[in-house]
DNA sequence: AAGATTTTCAACGCGGTGTCAAAAGCCAAA
DNA sequence: TTTGGCTTTTGACACCGCGTTGAAAATCTT
């Protein structure tokens, strides 16, 4: 990938590599990643189709490097929820909100790195390696709530990966077709769910 | 598609076109759709590449083809837990047992047709209907037992979806990676899941 | 057996991909 | 300033898979 060529000085390359992910994260907007070409996306950037290779070998490893950047922004969103403890249901609500406002916006590739089938071995790469670390935040997060007493029981792995996917697959229904849902009421139910998932009950909603 | 030319007579032409539907099943088993070439399918059809084109105008339609004929037994499978009424946990855990013993056959495409970002205008078609269905049908038992006072609230409509998204995602991680999952629990968290998505509770399970 | 219809196939053009070797730009040491 | 070694950029090329076309072959009608 890009890691092994990009040591010592932001050399001019260094800052096409990152134009080159700046564009792709605006053209992947517009269209189906599968219809955007390599020509688009090195237009998109400034250079030329065969400039693209000295940069990335596929499209593929493109969008994984695009991935790779989302780290930190998803991390900040669930940070709320999984530092506070038990049935925190506003918490929850809150960073269920921010992730759903970035699926808003960024929900193609978001949909394309996680919910594909076979997006190429470079996104199941970094795919892999954030939905595992997601889980495992999530999964400690229950553990220390069975041990406080206030989970219903189940294996935590299995239902932090459960969670996960509830949130992705909702938000990627909510991206493709944003007029077929009412936004507050998916996450409320969300956010319900969520907690009836892992603790069995769900606090009546804080009245807003 | 082909709901136009095929009227009448099982002529020569239907049984290749049955032979295709087949011979994709078979093929999309081993390797990533994407990765599928029409010479490939046509091939293993016994027809040429062009003569492809005589019976489907694409890959993607034949797809859709496919999955139009995986209705009937994915009606099947559900049908006990539709059927029954409350929270026969039983029954559900059945349901679901179906469910996944399919998905571990069938994964590829099923995963292909369900979860895919742009699966192409065809299978689009095919895929929104059996999922409004799918969705309706349990929307309506949800709808049901609300009435018998046995829910725990929450919109019927985004309940069902997420239990249906639930159900698919856990299904289409079993396939992608078997090893890593212990089916039985799976099965029995998977129940417990819905259950207290849409109940609340769920029952102690039926010792085994 | 003649015509009409259905089915098959080989050949073509198109568009996107990935590779390559040569050219151009850049920078630092002589 | 010139030189030599790097990084970056480019145009040309071969490849592969797609979808079309038009005509030949097989099959079905009477």
């Amino acid at each position: 990938m890009s890691a092994i060529r990009s040591r010592r000085a932001p050399t001019k390359g260094d800052q096409r590599e990152q134009a080159l992910v700046d564009a792709a994260r605006a053209v992947f907007r517009d269209k189906p990643i599968s219809q955007v070409t390599i020509d688009e996306l090195a237009g998109a950037a400034g250079i030329t189709r065969s400039g693209f290779y000295f940069y990335f070998e596929s499209k593929q490893a493109l969008l994984a490097a695009l991935v790779d950047q989302g780290i930190a922004e998803a991390d900040l969103e669930m940070a709320e929820w999984l530092a506070s403890d038990g049935l925190d249901r506003d918490a929850l609500r809150r960073s269920l909100a921010a992730g759903l406002a970035r699926w808003k916006v960024d929900g193609r590739w978001l949909r394309e790195a996680f919910l594909a089938p076979d997006p190429g071995p470079d996104v199941m790469q970094v795919r892999d390696r954030l939905v595992d670390k997601g889980c495992t935040l999530f999964s400690t997060r229950i553990q220390r709530d069975a041990r406080a007493g206030l989970t219903v029981g189940g294996p935590p792995a299995l239902l932090a990966r459960m969670a996960v996917n509830l949130r992705s697959t909702m938000f990627a229904e909510v991206y493709a077709d944003p007029a077929a849902f009412d936004e507050d009421e998916v996450l409320d139910t969300l956010t319900d769910a969520i907690l009836r998932l892992v603790y069995g009950v769900s606090p009546a909603p804080t009245p807003r």
